[in-house]
DNA sequence: CTGTTAGCGCATTCAC
DNA sequence: GTGAATGCGCTAACAG
């Protein structure tokens, strides 16, 4: 709380440098309009004063408001339904740095209606965060929205082909990897069969996480081999009839890598044939359940992005890229985290 | 960007509140001195309009500037120097926003020398975030600082029963319980006795992982014996030692766990008896070495407590503390990362 | 108890 | 090319 007004301000870089304040600011955002002499000579006082400029002042004096949307699939998926929350919170939050975020919820396996929803977001934001699908109608539809001047970043789900100016989300190659050698790792050498469940191989993520998944055992632990890949929608009782069928059909079963949402399901099936417990059990996104899970011993290792991370970094992307302010990559990496039961946080 | 002004200001809840703008600045900041009614009808217009702050305009009103001390230990900790690093960054960040770091290092070992550099700093800082020792001296500096009006947070190292405002760090004792799960997870039901390595039992971060690491392992995995504890002083060449020493003295040793630096010790002694990859080895904190190791199949995991989120967090909450803007407590927890070689960032 | 007023540091007209 | 002047929204004296 000092009072001290030592702070160098861009008053005194301008005195100091012989011109006025209006100069100053000209040569310290990069603007047209000044003698190459004179520029040399404020960047110099700049410099030699250590000046630093006042992000707050700046803000204020600019006025700008920023306008986001979050574009989030709807349905029963627990993670959306965090990420949802966490970007309620985030907008809370941004509501007091001028910019604000309209959140929307789509129908996610329809990339028709995806694009439509996209393309009406044209001219209505500054910027637009996406959990995408990847589809050529939506590639296209992010595209007029950077082509309308709009930033657009991915979120969770990337479309790399896209114009979007960033990606917020993990690498799910890496996840599924990482899924793999948990298993591999945890299960000691056994022989047998590991069961492999995704949600539907049209999202990219859960594509990616199988791809690394089957990369990873199939090369390094030849002992394990995966079965068939089974579809279960997300859905509970699609994955506990999955299960069951696997527990009744495969004997050497020892493990199983659930790629998407449905956690639960497979829980009730090892429980209602006695098997929870020693199984290898992995699957992704921490919540209440898989919480649980861990605790009792019936899942192994969860696989987590942090939603409120995630929901975060985009909203400091997208105000990064709009206001021009400067943006640390290191801190917007998202990272795969591994919680076994003991590191919960 | 829009231009909009459709923002809503104090001015605005003043007027319709039918009270100056003074008057409304009280109720809203909570000051003394506006009687209960009429503060009430503030806060009623406050909820009707919507009103949010502008924490720019605010932060440059207010004017002041803060000054926060950084402690770390000296020594060539590798975990410590990227402290160090981050700190330096989160200086260049905060200089932004009228806060600025010194950085101080002192030597670890020496209870007596931090606490006698912690006194030095009364009255010449706002807030000091120390890697502290847990120690008599310690804690009764730090009470001093607190004392003395000044905002004292724990990084790293905890000192609980001081007047600490804020441990911003993890918890240690979760963090040797999660290295004992993943040995004995990885270790597959083998049979034999695993290593037990710590820079010195005087560090509290130290103790508390050995202790939660001997916890798991005496309690949930009775075929691995935990072998006496060994202090390295976190010294490569003494680590190594070690290690050669157990691996020539116990036959049946399957695992080893480094509580502390030192992990290139332990690869150079593995190496030098071809015992590489064959051993569980997990330790902490992640540098170019033990990513390294980890690529190799030298190391299993390795346990992180990241530098950039501690250096970061430990700015945001000196500067809320002293500022008195709102923290967002789920935001600032420092979480026990795991790494394997696939979810390396 | 309440109101008036003067900036905070910078971006941005509009003159010159 | 450059400078002078105005105001962003809020805080903190100071007056009443």
């Amino acid at each position: 709380m000092s009072r001290v007004s030592s702070r160098i301000t861009l008053q005194d870089v301008a005195r100091e440098a012989g011109v006025s304040l209006a100069t100053a600011d000209r040569v310290l955002n990069g603007r047209a309009g000044v003698r190459e002499a004179t520029a040399g000579r404020v960047r110099d006082v700049v410099a030699r004063l250590g000046y630093r400029p006042n992000a707050a002042a700046a803000r204020l004096a600019r006025g700008e408001t920023y306008r986001f949307c979050f574009v989030l699939p709807s349905g029963p998926n627990v993670f959306m339904r965090q990420l949802a929350e966490q970007v309620t919170n985030t907008a809370e939050w941004l509501s007091t740095h001028n910019a604000f975020i309209d959140l929307l919820r789509v129908d996610v396996f329809a990339p028709e209606a995806l694009a439509a929803t996209l393309e009406g977001l044209i001219g209505r934001y500054d910027g637009v965060a996406v959990v995408a699908l990847d589809h050529p109608r939506v590639r296209s539809a992010i595209d007029d929205l950077t082509a309308a001047g709009m930033v657009v970043v991915t979120l969770v789900s990337d479309v790399p082909s896209s114009h979007r100016r960033h990606y917020v989300g993990v690498d799910n190659i890496a996840a599924g990897r990482t899924a793999g050698t948990l298993i591999g790792r945890f299960a000691g050498g056994r022989q047998g069969a590991v069961g492999l469940i995704v949600g539907t191989p049209a999202l990219r993520d859960h594509a990616e996480r199988q791809f690394g998944f089957t990369q990873v055992l199939s090369g390094e632990y030849p002992s394990l081999k995966v079965l068939p890949v089974q579809e279960s929608l997300d859905e509970d009782h699609r994955t506990q009839e999955i299960v069951e069928q696997m527990l009744r059909e495969v004997p050497d079963l020892v493990g199983l890598y659930n790629v998407g949402a449905g956690n639960g399901g497979i829980a009730a099936a090892l429980a209602a044939f006695g098997r929870a417990g020693e199984l290898v059990f992995v699957g992704h996104d921490l919540t209440d359940d898989t919480r649980r899970f861990l605790l009792r011993g019936v899942m192994d290792a969860v696989i987590n992005q942090d939603a409120g991370h995630q929901s975060r970094s985009a909203a400091r992307v997208l105000l990064a890229h709009c206001s021009g302010e400067p943006l640390f990559d290191e801190q917007e990496r998202i990272r795969i985290d591994i919680f076994v039961r003991d590191n919960l946080p």
